[in-house]
DNA sequence: CCCTGATTCGC
DNA sequence: GCGAATCAGG
């Protein structure tokens, strides 16, 4: 893929918001690695952020030919522009969801950004909403991409699942 | 070992 | 311009 203003506008905003190369990279898709992510960052003049005073004015540890210091756009302030832009909070409901009998722990719901390989892939709410999360339970492995409690029910295995109401899933 | 960004340089 | 490889670190 190519970096479309479109998916350059993204990289600009959630690098502004503070989100990691890689975080970035696997919300972008497939085809872009974090060092593309990186990469382009660079070449947009946005990274910069002097981390240690010493790498700021000296040539830091590198003895490889320099040039003369490229000029870092403005030390924009990565909260200020982050206000500017949506990223809402996560809603805070009940400690659990109960869905058919079985109840599915929430408090690991995450954002697109923060989904991990391993995580649980299940959709909670809606995809349009800012407030969309994925369970993010750990994946169960032989589960697909969710978590034990997730792929009970997209697997509706036997025949038996109105029965045991009592029985409880105890996770964490 | 997981992760982070930074830099170089062949393409 | 692009990004893999690499570096330097947490």
């Amino acid at each position: 893929m190519s970096w479309t203003d479109e998916r350059v506008e993204l990289l600009k905003k959630m690098w502004l918001d503070g989100l990691s190369a890689s975080q970035i990279a696997n919300e972008l898709g497939h085809g872009v690695s974090r060092n593309a992510v990186i990469g382009k960052v660079h070449r947009l003049g946005l990274s910069g952020r002097a981390k240690t005073p010493a790498a700021a004015a000296a040539p830091a540890v590198r003895p490889r030919k320099e040039e003369p210091a490229r000029p870092v756009a403005a030390p924009m302030t990565h909260g200020a522009l982050a206000l500017a832009m949506d990223v809402a909070p996560a809603p805070a409901p009940a400690p659990r969801v109960a869905v058919d009998d079985v109840v599915i722990p929430i408090s690991e719901r995450v954002t697109i950004m923060d989904l991990r390989e391993a995580m649980c892939r299940w959709p909670l709410g809606d995809p349009t909403n800012s407030d969309f999360r994925y369970c993010g339970a750990k994946m169960q492995i032989g589960s697909g991409p969710y978590c034990l409690a997730h792929a009970r029910i997209a697997y509706q295995p036997a025949q038996d699942r109105r029965r045991d109401r009592e029985k409880r899933v105890a996770m964490r």
